[in-house]
DNA sequence: GATTAAACCGAACGACCGTGCTATTTGTCA
DNA sequence: TGACAAATAGCACGGTCGTTCGGTTTAATC
């Protein structure tokens, strides 16, 4: 059937694919460092051994570069803690999971910058538009699984504080991009139980351990 | 007697002087937006009216630009929070002062894009040493002041909280620098009054309201 | 195994970057 | 009021940016 193909185009091959998902690694991990405005094409091709040109036609132009660095970005994310925590039984685990995952995913230092979102949010107002705007639907719906499983937890009678849902979402969110942001200037990991205790203060559980990636 | 004053050097001039902290304020305002990296000369000769090197003559090189841009902003930070808040009357109210302080400094948009060491701490890998090194300094010191601060209001029996002093810190600065980011993005206030509402908890004063602007 | 397009390179482009050099205007002070 | 440096502009440089184009290699398809 050969379905949602061009006429007269071709599959791309199995070593441009793979090439391509080195570059993006690559770049995903330099604008965590840089900003998408310092990711360069040509830092990027020096970096992934090849020319400028040759990188340069997998993307055809920057802006579709950056797109695709947001969409593994995403990707990224969603592996590493927003997907296995959604999976988590109720609505109070899937907020620890989030929290948790998160802080790993940044003290393992799965992009040298940490949180990619965190890196690009300050420089938004530079992008083209279709960046920006790719960015924040990410982060729109970010906020939005926040809200709704803490809504959740409260209406489930999981969580009990006297707060309001958007309020504890806000501070959950605080703790751990400002833990984030600290780690990734200084590498001291006690920041990131610093976040960690105020989470458990926030969802009730003031004993509650890290467990760090498991599941 | 001309104290500090190079042999052969004359003193600046008045017109000299307006126009280099026209450029100042305009530079710092543009690195909210754009960081340090995207801050261009020629942009900033645009945006001032002036020529590239007219403009250039007065710093002599791009890292004394971003160094006295990182003066500025210091100055700014000084007048606006740090300054005021230090001449309280008790740690615990310095504490309040600071917090209320910086969430007016942000809503009035006293830069475009919010507080400008929040905006260029994610770029610092990417920045001269001086300059890195230089903001630095300026967090190190801001931070040094939170902590003692709550040291000193616990100490004095102001604040009791069952927390580390430095918790409280960290979470207090959580709160108000997540607004910011947040504040810039989407505009909406209602970010900071969540800042304001979760800082009440912290300092133990529930019906504590803003003071906005006050003193 | 021949065909064909994807993958990649080298060279060159116009634009803008930071930075010098020279010349001209202008405020300050002896 | 004249001397002189500070203030600013114009121009040109080497470098890097994103991008284009033509040519060569190479993996996938018939």
């Amino acid at each position: 059937m050969q379905a949602r193909q061009e006429r007269k185009k071709r599959k791309p091959r199995a070593d441009g694919e793979r090439t391509r998902a080195t570059i993006l690694n690559e770049a995903t991990s330099l604008a965590t460092l840089h900003g998408l405005g310092g990711l360069t094409i040509g830092r990027l091709a020096e970096l992934t051994g090849m020319s400028k040109s040759g990188l340069f036609a997998h993307f055809g132009s920057k802006e579709n570069l950056q797109l695709a660095v947001v969409a593994t970005a995403a990707r990224c994310a969603q592996e590493e803690y927003t997907g296995p925590a959604t999976q988590a039984d109720t609505p109070l685990e899937k907020l620890w999971s989030i929290s948790d995952r998160f802080l790993s995913f940044v003290e393992r230092r799965v992009f040298p910058g940490g949180c990619f979102f965190a890196a690009v949010t300050v420089e938004m107002h530079a992008l083209p538009d279709a960046v920006r705007r790719r960015i924040e639907r990410h982060q729109d719906g970010y906020f939005r699984l926040l809200d709704n499983w803490v809504k959740e937890a409260i209406r489930a009678g999981e969580l009990k504080s006297g707060l309001e849902p958007e309020q504890i979402a806000f501070e959950l969110h605080s703790l751990i991009i400002t833990s984030n942001t600290i780690f990734n200037i200084h590498g001291d990991p006690a920041v990131l139980e610093r976040a960690w205790d105020g989470v458990r203060r926030l969802l009730g559980d003031p004993g509650r351990p890290r467990n760090r990636q498991a599941e």
